[in-house]
DNA sequence: TTCTAGCACTCTCGCGGTGAGAGTGCTAAC
DNA sequence: GTTAGCACTCTCACCGCGAGAGTGCTAGAA
């Protein structure tokens, strides 16, 4: 008689095989054969018996063979159920924690530094690459506008947003403006446009401009051009890409070839944003496995990826990247925490500020 | 009779079978034979006749046999040689001159975005890995202070330099500054300080503190606790490292543990500005071939960079890193170039300013 | 004296064969 | 339903061999 099995319905005894074997190849990267599984003694069965079970696993999708007689690897359907209601996710231990917040929030001030420490932390931790995705300026909100006058008609025109990025660029302005004229201009579009996004700042100029050139006063068109010019700030975001090295010492990466498509891949940071920023938004840690998305699959890679953000506003997203053999119990709550404590570091780091304004219009 | 030879006394034929040889290995990445460098009938020569040339060139140490019954390949000794004398440089072409010009001059204003495009030049045009050390703060000169105020009291400091290079940072003030003040301070801190370097000014500072503090008013003390919070910033050279996947399909990388050897040195900011820096200062291009540096040496690995700077004041260093088996023929001229169309650049971005001031005190 | 042709010698590299080892699938017995 | 046993398959490391490439040397030509 034979048992109603359609593909993925698996019962406890398949299910406690399969993470054996999973948890068996996350460690050994080498296919796993059934004698191995029964040595490790968890499940008390013979080898005869895991193998029956393992080729029922491989007839539901769940394990395949590189070739006969070798042993068995995890699909990505296996991975994504391991995860999903196999695995036990680990906590991250308070030592790492401990480590985390040391190193996040001793860091405060510099929100870009604190990019840059979290994407050391996440490889450094994980063992694997770890990548975070800067916030486009377009979406953050502004703090702060300065003027710097540097020579003649060069002026510096600094941007600060609440959450603590600054971002600068050099303008020219028509004609020679004096130091007071530049001081009033930031002050004037720092005290009517703090509280708003970029691009809602750009948006609202753009109208002013339309509409009422003929009757501003000197001052005010003169401000106008400079922010039109000065908050044209390189929107993009940045992705930030942190031991790539470690990768190497992967068995997953002994070919050459392989090697070369993946840092080209690494080099291709809008690619690497478009695939990191996919989900970006939602809640919870996503994971990408293999063919899921094209960059994993041709390298059999997976991406464990989550947002970060202030209150509900996110802002980017921040992740490792390695071979979908991963250990993803300790990895996913990593990324998780670490998406926390990144926002939390964010939130902190301008804390005790006038909520953030909104609707505000210049009058 | 034997012909007086000591090491490196060679003779014309000598030189010229050499340059072949190293002509050829240079393109092909392959033990030359003696046959191929007959074949190829630059000397006119039969094999036999090369074949002797090339046995003494193996006992005067400039080519070398990977076993016998293989073809030979220069040594470090036949590189250095073959750049002082035997190869011919060759200009950079005019098509490759716009090219960079396009890039170096059209994208002015930011000092930083110039080190990028330049780093990326180095190793499009090279097809190695392009890098370039940006300056210290601590060298440049100062062109302007200014003061924003973020929040409470958090202040963002921001220094911009003579050359165009901008940098800021998060100070906190012992309590809330005026708007006002904060820009006055500025202020005074661009007239008197301007034209010295950052190094020069903190020292300056210090004395003030420690003599006067006493008969200091209350603006000149707040300036000056907010100059040396605010001017001490990082002095670290950065290291921008551009195109190291394109080494990835160099013959030489073909075993894996040489590319992590490699990327891991790509890792190590410190080393490599200390590596580029070893000559700075000193006019023309340098070259480092294989044992001459420990980097280069484990991965036979060879490493052309030169100096950049404004006027007589040398700010970093930029240069290629490759094989040993490069086209120095091509890369020397190139990066050459490059160094100096970087001064130019630096230059001329902040052209059309007054002089730079000196010893000028506050009083 | 200098160059070259010829030849024997050496070393690598790719190829096919082979045998050990690992792992499976199946069958029959518990 | 489980397990022991066994035959079968496939990989992989090893070996030996022969082709090919390149050299060094010697003897003869220029």
């Amino acid at each position: 008689m034979q048992e109603q099995r359609g593909v993925g319905k698996l019962n406890a005894r398949d299910r406690e095989v399969l993470r054996d074997v999973i948890l068996a190849y996350i460690l050994e990267a080498e296919p796993v054969s059934s004698r191995s599984v029964a040595k490790q003694g968890r499940l008390g069965l013979s080898a005869a018996t895991i193998r029956n079970v393992m080729a029922d696993l491989e007839d539901s999708g769940y394990l395949m063979q590189p070739h006969t007689s070798a042993g068995r690897v995890p699909t990505r359907a296996a991975y994504h159920l391991f995860i999903e209601s196999l695995m036990q996710a680990r906590r991250v231990p308070v030592k790492e924690r401990r480590y985390i917040e040391e190193n996040l929030k001793g860091v405060p001030a510099d929100a870009e530094q604190l990019m840059n420490v979290t994407s050391h932390l996440l490889s450094e931790l994980s063992h694997q690459v770890g990548m975070v995705v800067t916030p486009g300026l377009g979406d953050t909100v502004l703090k702060a506008v300065d003027f710097v006058p540097i020579s003649g008609r060069k002026v510096l025109c600094v941007v600060v947003s609440s959450t603590g990025f600054v971002d600068n660029k050099v303008i020219e302005t028509e004609e020679e403006v004096s130091r007071e004229d530049l001081v009033a201009s930031a002050n004037f579009l720092t005290e009517n446009f703090a509280g708003l996004t970029l691009r809602e700042i750009r948006d609202r100029l753009l109208r002013l401009m339309a509409e009422e050139r003929a009757q501003m006063d000197r001052m005010l068109a003169l401000t106008i051009d400079l922010a039109r010019a000065g908050l044209d700030l390189n929107e993009r975001s940045e992705v930030l890409v942190d031991g790539a090295s470690v990768l190497l010492s992967q068995p997953e990466l002994t070919d050459i070839q392989r090697v070369r498509r993946m840092f080209e891949t690494f080099a291709d940071k809008a690619r690497l944003v478009r695939m990191l920023n996919q989900y970006m938004g939602g809640k919870g840690v996503r994971v990408l496995i293999g063919e899921d998305c094209d960059l994993t699959s041709e390298l059999d890679f997976s991406l464990v990826a989550t947002s970060y953000g202030v209150g509900d506003r996110p802002l980017g997203t921040l992740g490792i990247f390695g071979p979908s053999r991963m250990e993803y119990q300790k990895v996913i709550p990593l990324v998780h925490y670490l998406g926390e404590t990144l926002s939390q570091a964010l939130a902190d780091s301008f804390a005790g500020e006038p909520e953030i304004r909104r609707r505000q219009e210049i009058e």
